[in-house]
DNA sequence: TCAAAAGTGTTGTCGCTACACCCATGC
DNA sequence: GCATGGGTGTAGCGACAACACTTTTGA
């Protein structure tokens, strides 16, 4: 036996939805798809599912192209299978959200795919369900970071608990008391603080903290209650 | 512009993850593989995506195929793409879970499929990558019932505060204080209390409860902590 | 009357929010 | 010296785990 029979073949795909954080805003890397149909109009960045490549390999790969960064922080978050999705044929699409250092990929933006970092509140009309994918994506990851120290993956490696909150408000559209805040980041004891200070922000200056790797991948499961009242700030 | 041209089309299909609770036991459904190759083999349900269907009517076809059941609790999982992970040929698959009330389908097992409900703790081997799935799932209803009152789809519409215990003991596989447990329970006020009592346990016997449905879809989302010390239980 | 499960009451602890207040520095 | 963020101290409240104790009923 060699194929299974009678039963229809179609293509895969995997799309990556690509969170950066600049400091200020959160913002998510779009391109302006190359392929007809619907060129030229913004699109998350995908590709097609290779013959001998695994899921995780091909959104690696797709990412990789577009970035050039490996070893980036990924999830596999949801299929998408509605038959008429894409106008042209079938195309069952796996989406993936990944997080990154935005310093370490912000100029270098591939003219190839006309990608843009594009700001989280300011999104342009997107081509088939990636609107949705987009939705589904900024869902997971409040639900996420609300109970795991996932953020820090959008931070470079030294940032500033400042800086920290700046980006979590962001992702919650939300204010938090800074000094609840800043106990209660240091209570988690993931944080490893350093001699400078970041003085860009304040007078007085700001400790930079490096993340504890170790620590952080030991209590990566851990429920760690980031956020206050999660109930009413995940809808 | 009719096909993308270039790209490999491969089979999709769903595999289902049928979770039931028989006032004890935590069990699952299985059945004995009809196709060739391991073909006799204990399986999950599963099925390939046809071509007008999307992925959940899909999952529910397969579903109701085996049970005859519809409107079961259903939830995508993850997908699974390693290239050779079914050695006919390249196969796809979306995984769901289910939660089934057993109840409602303990006897009428599909002769067709040689189905079986099996003890979560004494599973046999499982084709291809079932096993992974299964593990997946377990873990993935934990993590949501720690937090989400998901588990009352296991349970009959009528059900007694120490039977639902007994569940998530089950789930959990530890024990809790009883006292606690019901006022826990009992403090989300998701349920309605019934006149009669299950005196089959106890002789003083276990008053029933209904869920109140309505409250239960508008606070699905919120997070529940139905459990001490989540961080512990999960991993 | 006693065994056994169901369920209520109570207490101490812990973690959280809210907010007063101090700190370091550039201007 | 004063404005500006950064950060510590503290008090009150609420949630929860632990566990004593009462209730109900069959045998």
């Amino acid at each position: 036996m060699t194929r299974y029979t009678g039963e229809s073949r179609m293509l895969v795909a995997v799309d990556c939805i690509i969170f950066g954080f600049d400091g200020t805003d959160i913002k998510l890397l779009l391109i302006q798809r190359g392929l007809k149909p619907e060129k030229g109009k913004w699109s998350l960045m995908g590709g097609f599912l290779q013959e001998n490549e695994s899921l995780e390999q091909a959104a690696n790969r797709v990412l990789k192209k577009l970035t050039g960064l490996e070893g980036v922080y990924m999830e596999q978050m949801k299929a998408y299978g509605e038959p008429l999705r894409d106008p042209v044929e079938r195309v069952l699409s796996i989406a993936y959200f990944a997080l990154i250092d935005i310093h370490q990929y912000e100029k270098q933006l591939s003219t190839e795919y006309h990608a843009e970092w594009v700001h989280i509140k300011k999104l342009p009309e997107l081509i088939f369900d990636h609107k949705k994918m987009v939705e589904n994506a900024k869902k997971q990851l409040r639900y996420k970071a609300a109970l795991h120290p996932i953020l820090f993956e959008l931070l470079p490696a030294k940032f500033t608990i400042p800086q920290l909150q700046i980006l979590y408000e962001g992702i919650y559209d939300t204010t938090f008391d800074n000094r609840n805040f800043s106990r209660k980041v240091l209570s988690t004891e993931l944080l490893i603080k350093q001699k400078e200070k970041d003085k860009a922000n304040s007078k007085k200056g700001a400790f930079y903290y490096k993340l504890d790797k170790r620590k952080y991948k030991a209590n990566f499961q851990a429920f760690l209650n980031f956020i206050p009242n999660p109930d009413k700030l995940l809808l």
